[in-house]
DNA sequence: AACTAAATGCAACAATGTTGCATTTAGTTG
DNA sequence: CAACTAAATGCAACATTGTTGCATTTAGTT
């Protein structure tokens, strides 16, 4: 796994170092999410110590490459539970215009449910996020296509 | 929703206090995450200052008196996109013991997207987090409740 | 109006994230 | 292999977010 993204690395011109395969490495391994923070940690105990500016750069360069995935809506946000559900939140997030609009379905909260539960896990509630475009966001870039395209 | 969640905070013989207020009606009409520090700075747009501290502490209150909900895996977290399908994320997270375990499901992918569909939302990709108990902590509280009962 | 437990604010600190610039290094070239 | 250079790293300094202990204030009661 981490050797293909070595070769993609190399293939769109940026050097493959030390720190960036330390990275991959712990990502690969404990398949998780992980803070920035908490890959130095990890790095160290291993004895392999990394400044924390070089390990936000590589994760933004695995993120732009699509080798890492940035969770949104990140740092703690807090809501107020009013739905009706209990306690259940699914959020669209677009990412044109960064605007957030909430929704709940029932029947998908009960299908999640049950698929975790095969699994042996005891689900209280959900919460989740469909990233993509709103219709305005989708519209204009339909047109930007369509202009790139006559030209 | 603002004066059913005093009553309930008075109820439980917590104080009503402006703080609180403030802080709940900000979550009632933006009706979306907001961090701690998106609120104070909201407020303050308002003209109402109010302590972080503040802010943090009657958050945690909304929360255990379950008037609001922290959205976990907080933080900007980061992961290698190792998954098969296109970037799509789910996790379960045990509040017993704090364990995360990934899964994947093609046909879940599916309806969530065409439920969005419906609202004119187009998804490029999910991430999803199943709150609850794990089949270890599970065990443990049943065992823990029948103990409980017995006495 | 007086009382008191609870809530707030303040200060000081810890943890996380960002930027500019000097130094080092991966990959290339001769 | 040695020299070269653009790219990557490390460091310092700073900005933002989150936590704790303690003195002061206040909501709800008597
Ligand atoms: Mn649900
Ligand atoms: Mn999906
Ligand atoms: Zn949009
Ligand atoms: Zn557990």
């Amino acid at each position: 796994m981490v050797q293909e993204a070595m070769g993609e690395l190399r293939g769109q011109g940026y050097k493959v170092t030390r720190s960036r395969r330390l990275v991959m490495e712990v990502l690969d391994k404990v398949d998780k999410p992980l803070s920035p923070y908490d890959i130095q940690r990890l790095l160290q105990q291993q004895g392999e110590a990394l400044n924390h500016v070089t390990i936000y750069r590589t994760l933004d360069l695995l993120c732009r490459l699509n080798l890492a995935h940035r969770v949104l809506l990140s740092g703690g946000f807090i809501r107020c539970a009013l739905s009706p559900q209990g306690g259940c939140h699914r959020f669209m997030v677009c990412r044109g215009c960064g605007s957030i609009r909430e929704f709940i379905d029932d029947a998908l909260c009960h299908e999640e449910s049950g698929i975790t539960r095969t699994l042996g896990f005891h689900t209280e509630h959900h919460y989740s996020e469909s990233l993509g475009l709103c219709s305005d966001c989708y519209r204009k870039q339909l047109e930007e296509d369509s202009t790139y395209n006559r030209m």
